[in-house]
DNA sequence: TGGCGATGTCAACACTTGTTGGCCTACACT
DNA sequence: AGTGTAGGCCAACAAGTGTTGACATCGCCA
């Protein structure tokens, strides 16, 4: 009600994005065709042009992605790594944004530089905020061990990670990423 | 000298598959073309099709790896894990096959299932050899953060990840492992 | 009522892809 | 010398790709 645009194009621009996630996040970048995403959203192929104008803008457009990483600064600082832990694996299985940005990420380069910058402006700052030196460093770590189980959990699917419940899974990498948080090397 | 074959098919048959194990490592699968492999191999397309059958075939026997883990029977079990560490990474630099198949292995299913299989049937002996218990968890977990430095310093290639040294990595994924290795959740 | 802009469809273009079959060349053996 | 055969090249096919432009339809407003 009382919305800002004429008709229906936004419903069908939300459509198309929709099943542009989808496809992306199954097939990666250059196997997911227009075609596909198209015929999913029910639609002509040359609407997605129309809307988007090309390829690479219809996956920058759906691949808009917030981490919503938890506000960290009043929690004991030796809970930060679990609580983190706890919160990236739950915002992983609920929205499949991210598995598209990743899967597409290897081998398309607006994906990689997408990544970069997500991982630069929304999980530096956290990291920031709790650690006591280096945390360029220590945001990239935390990244390397993040990035790992998303990769093997859901797009490899190496089946001892994929059988892991999640309570399982963030005792065993909470006190890593609290380590990278807070620790140091050796 | 006395070789089995005629003359130097075996000589171009392994031209191609270093121009395909290049290709496939920064393309990664789909925009790796027959036509640029056999480009870079000074060699005509259908030659690559003459040897190898057909693309998936090709990319099969470019992507055979060998992880190369060191014995570690006889090493204190709680150095196991740096030395672990410092094995890995090594073996990273050296060899791009391993690049194939994890650029590869995001959107191709010959790719995850050859990997699958590495990471069973060679890490998990080496896991078994020197792990109290819940063996294929441990290696599970090793390989979540294994291939998340794989993907974060080669592929996505993240400034901070990429920055550090091979001493400095090792320093801090070391620990890691360890953890993973005989250490407890929690 | 007439028209105009937004929403949508159809058919095609230009190009690249994996893959195939026919043809050529040169050497090894009889 | 003659011939078989392995190594190699060329041209083409069929399919699928992103992308484009011309045409249809429908609702709103003057």
């Amino acid at each position: 009600m009382a919305s800002d645009k004429p008709r229906s194009s936004a419903a069908t621009k939300e459509s198309i994005l929709a099943a542009a996630r989808e496809r992306f996040a199954e097939d990666g970048y250059e196997r997911a065709t227009i075609r596909a995403i198209a015929a999913d959203a029910d639609i002509d192929p040359s609407m997605v042009m129309r809307y988007f104008g090309n390829k690479e803008k219809l996956f920058a457009a759906a691949a808009e992605f917030d981490l919503r990483l938890p506000d960290v600064t009043d929690l004991p600082v030796e809970e930060v790594g679990r609580r983190l832990a706890g919160h990236v694996v739950d915002r992983w299985d609920g929205d499949e944004t991210l598995m598209a940005l990743l899967r597409a990420a290897v081998t398309n380069a607006t994906a990689v530089e997408r990544m970069r910058e997500i991982f630069a402006t929304q999980l530096g700052p956290v990291v920031a905020k709790v650690a006591p030196d280096r945390v360029g460093t220590r945001a990239g770590l935390i990244a390397t061990q993040v990035l790992g189980i998303a990769l093997t959990r859901y797009v490899l699917r190496l089946p001892p990670v994929v059988a892991m419940s999640r309570d399982e899974l963030v005792a065993w990498i909470g006190p890593t990423l609290q380590r990278y948080l807070t620790g140091t090397p050796g």
